[in-house]
DNA sequence: TTCAATACGATATAAAAATATCGATATAAA
DNA sequence: TTTATATCGATATTTTTATATCGTATTGAA
């Protein structure tokens, strides 16, 4: 009868428990476990059961009651709507501290990311390599990147270049553009920006810590 | 009258918002401009006008028709909302080279943040300074934390380390934990956490790298 | 074989957030 | 002075997301 529950769009905060869940299913597969429940799940991890239910129904992989589901399935389900399946190739803009943190970050693999080459405006270290990735001049950019078809842009230059490094990458046909930068960029539709902003975070964590501050100590978050 | 529409508790959405305003308003003031209207800084950013304008006076400060609001007055409501007025003192666990990038950015000063002092487990870094910031032994963390008072921690471990290097700074009388390890910390309540997971951002970005792939070249995001 | 417990699937409700709409007000131009 | 308009403030509506509840299927033990 085939009624899967399938909406066409994950819902985007879905989308976001997606690498959490498939850390989890991934540690407990290496552990042996062929089935996950999504109540053990939730517990490990401090979400509401119902939410873990939904989101790992709508990954499209079945579970069996009293059984849970198949880790092997749902690690590929997961993998497979997150686009992690995969590997695909990215090049890194801005070798400065942050760049070379994230050359460094081994976990990319599990992610479906692999840092093909990186560019910065720093003669100095033009022709340099970094953990195996070579550092290549800014004016090689478009036509590495496109010889390569990459898809994926790194940024992580100061704000001040950002706009005109991702101006390149849009240039070089790059799809999407992950941006480390603190700008609003401006970037023509057909290209997804995604940005991560420090202060985004750091804003949740000393506002609550601000607000927070000297009530009672007594106090669970998750009754 | 005093009529002012202020719930005790900023919803967390216009929290990670603020300091996007803030950085444009930060801006502005420096070019010049003594006030700020709502509508111009939707136009900037890229956001639903309405939305600003509700964000904005959910800090508190009046606007004024066909004026805007004053940017003196915004930046310091903001500031004060996330409790970035007054600038406090972060101890880093892990100077690998996540946190030495973390180190390096000078943005931190203009969110609040400080970072005193860093520890790590290996003793080839211990008293090495980077960034004019001491690299101490972690068997001296809970000591110096408490002595230097220090409210936040940032943990830049490794994930296998992450949980114990979390309890040590909750032992310490830490009161958040910016958290950068792909892990769920188990942490007593009136201790905040925030995580700042690489992954779930990746996530939204290559799924919908992903699913936005072959469609139509023209559509714009925001109407 | 029967029964109880676990865990899923689906539906329903509630909460939160974004978007739309309308009226009021202060400023600048006529 | 008058009038038009930009911009705020408040309310209402819609959409999205999270939570609660209920029924049912499957397994393992009695």
């Amino acid at each position: 009868m085939e009624a899967k529950l399938r909406p066409d769009a994950l819902p985007l905060p879905t989308i976001r428990r997606y690498p959490v869940y498939l850390r989890a299913v991934r540690a407990r597969r290496a552990r042996g476990e062929a089935n996950v429940s999504s109540a053990a799940l939730a517990a490990e991890l401090g979400l509401d059961p119902v939410l873990v239910r939904k989101d790992l129904a709508m990954s499209g992989v079945a579970g069996k009651p009293r059984v849970g589901h198949s880790s092997a399935a749902l690690e590929a389900a997961l993998e497979a709507a997150l686009g992690w399946d995969n590997v695909s190739d990215a090049a890194l803009v801005g070798a400065g501290s942050l760049g070379r943190a994230l050359l460094g970050y081994r976990g990319f693999r599990e992610q479906g990311l692999s840092i093909a080459v990186a560019f910065d405006g720093d003669p100095a270290l033009d022709g340099l390599e970094i953990r195996g990735v070579r550092v290549r001049p800014m004016k090689d950019l478009v036509r590495l990147v496109r010889r390569l078809s990459l898809r994926l842009g790194i940024l992580t230059v100061p704000e001040e270049a950002a706009q005109a490094c991702a101006d390149l990458l849009v240039a070089a046909g790059v799809r999407g553009i992950w941006n480390f930068a603190p700008v609003q960029l401006d970037i023509p539709p057909g290209v997804v920006v995604q940005n991560m902003d420090l202060a985004q975070s750091l804003a949740v964590l000393s506002h609550s810590l601000e607000t927070a501050a000297i009530p009672s100590p007594a106090r669970a978050r998750r009754p």
